[in-house]
DNA sequence: TAATGTAATAGAACCGGTTCCAATATAATG
DNA sequence: CATTATATTGGAACCGGTTCTATTACATTA
């Protein structure tokens, strides 16, 4: 491999020059055309390890996210891809596996390989990683869920939760179903339940019956396959459009039909379910901006401008085909 | 930071005592216990970069994704994924968008980043390509695509096509439609397609239709939406799951009902659409496991040990409810 | 023409590690 | 106890860049 010193050799200059010739460039136009040549030549790279050991920035931005296989995630991600591809910014991926370890791990990882910054696809922040997160004192965003220590973007999980209940109770339904996952997760698992279900109890007397399963799929079926036969909710909830994605599945299986028999709801909007059969209810996620807000805030962050602390973005009620006025 | 010399100055020995406490351990076991107080204690964390710079190795493999919201993508990434995890890789997504110049471009960031190696998810390898993957001269491979130049891994795309081929003449089907994507795919857009027509062509005097749409969910919806209306086929092919299931979605719009009316199949065998109901008739591919076999043979690569030049991975016809028996 | 200012350049130090080599300390051997 | 082998260690060089400082070359002004 080519490196600096080949062309100040070749080129009869100290490496000093070459160097200002690539950076700020006080050099004259006959040295610059010289170096130019030879660099075009040579094809020359810049080793960009060992520039970032003494300028002591990477350019690159470590992107921890729970999963490699959830479509809100990958939305997430777009977002995040498309500017900080624009800005300029590489990108290290690592897939922390839901495992609380493996996280606290990634970020010692990231930290060492000199990121600019960190932003944190969070399902909870514990009192671990806050001590870890202040310890490799690195610009550190966190998304999806709200903490009092580090700055973060969330969705406004509580008000979505909300929408769903007004949407069901202005169809008139009285029976609820509620698919959750762990309360661990306070967004997913908490605040969209307690908005659901705080709405609901303040509007009627209607009975909510909840259900904890899991994010994967299979789970998520297996529990609506035992559920669905017990319950007469004529109106089921899934904490994330996949659980509804499963509990419909379930429900076919069982030849009840939605929305005639039952009618669905689900979290998040993503491309791909919008294309199913009935279309799903649900509340759209803005999951692309917030990506985009993201790497904004995060460059504020590394230039040590201001940010502010927390920043929620607003959600939207979806209606389609697998909601229906109770008869 | 806390680097080695403040460890060094710190424990009263030179810096490279510490360096070879951190690495092979020819230390004296007091030295050892030291050393091991002061960096627990100072929270050490020792510079990738600085590291690399010397090693000329980073443990940072560069994965090139054509982009960030496929399915087939994203299982393949899982798969690299654990697998790199559990060999002590770091990864290095990179999304290219689907453009050619963005991959090039990316080919060389990496490159200046000095990953130990190259996986390229490919949907073309021009001679452009070849050219810049010769001249950064790291260890490079290619998932889906064949290149004669260039060690690569790929799916039976040929034999997915005859699969379904012989799928649809067994059902009595003898009226096809087929949306692909462009020729310059070829795995995806050429051999896809050329099995399922030889294949039919061979057994039968039956008529295939073929219409170019694209990966985008929106462009395959629409153009079904023109292309059913003017069709009778009676068994529709879409090049990826996700084109089969906007067609079945235009079709379900156009009031032509699935699999009565007309048959639909894929390719892919995606974990979240085998909760669709009807579930789609499919040829599934083993995405995670090219993508593990990908790290395995990158590794050997690394290594400088010798790897197949080209591997081929089989594919399964999964009959669901898409298809049925023309009446 | 001498004096002064400015642009371009060379050289050295540095970033934070690894690695080679020589020096020293310790253990084993005759 | 002297000699030799082996284990530890310190010091220096190096990886490929950037940046600071001093020097040189050239142009401008009086």
């Amino acid at each position: 491999m080519v490196t600096i010193n080949d062309i100040a050799k070749e080129a009869g200059v100290a490496k000093s020059t070459v160097s200002r010739y690539l950076n700020n460039g006080s050099v004259s136009p006959k040295t610059k055309e010289k170096i130019d040549a030879i660099v075009k030549k040579r094809g020359y790279k810049p080793n960009t390890f060992a520039r970032s050991l003494k300028a002591q920035k990477t350019n690159m931005i470590g992107v921890i996210i729970p999963r490699l296989d959830s479509p809100s995630t990958n939305e997430v991600l777009s977002g995040i891809d498309s500017k900080a591809y624009e800005k300029g910014f590489q990108l290290i991926i690592t897939n922390a596996n839901q495992e609380t370890e493996r996280e606290i791990e990634d970020i010692y990882t990231l930290a060492k390989q000199k990121v600019d910054g960190i932003i944190f696809l969070a399902k909870e922040v514990t009192s671990k990683h806050r001590k870890t997160i202040e310890e490799i004192d690195i610009p550190f965003l966190v998304l999806g869920q709200e903490t009092k220590e580090i700055p973060s973007i969330t969705h406004d999980d509580y008000g979505a939760g909300k929408k769903i209940a007004q949407h069901a109770l202005d169809l008139g339904h009285h029976d609820f179903l509620y698919f959750t996952v762990s309360r661990e997760d306070k967004a997913v698992g908490r605040d969209r339940y307690d908005g659901f279900y705080k709405e609901i109890s303040r509007n009627s007397l209607a009975k909510v019956e909840m259900v904890e399963t899991s994010f994967l799929m299979r789970e998520a079926y297996n529990t609506a396959m035992i559920e669905l036969k017990k319950s007469k909710a004529t109106f089921i909830v899934g904490a994330t459009d996949t659980i509804a994605l499963a509990v419909m599945k379930a429900a076919n299986d069982l030849k009840m039909s939605v929305p005639e028999d039952i009618s669905i709801a689900g979290y998040g909007g993503y491309d791909l379910l919008s294309f199913m059969s009935p279309a799903l209810t649900t509340v759209k996620y803005p999951y692309f901006t917030i990506g985009d807000l993201a790497i904004e805030t995060l460059e504020k962050m590394i230039l040590k401008e201001e940010v502010p602390h927390q920043q929620a973005l607003e959600n939207q009620l979806i209606i389609k085909e697998t909601t229906k006025k109770f008869k």
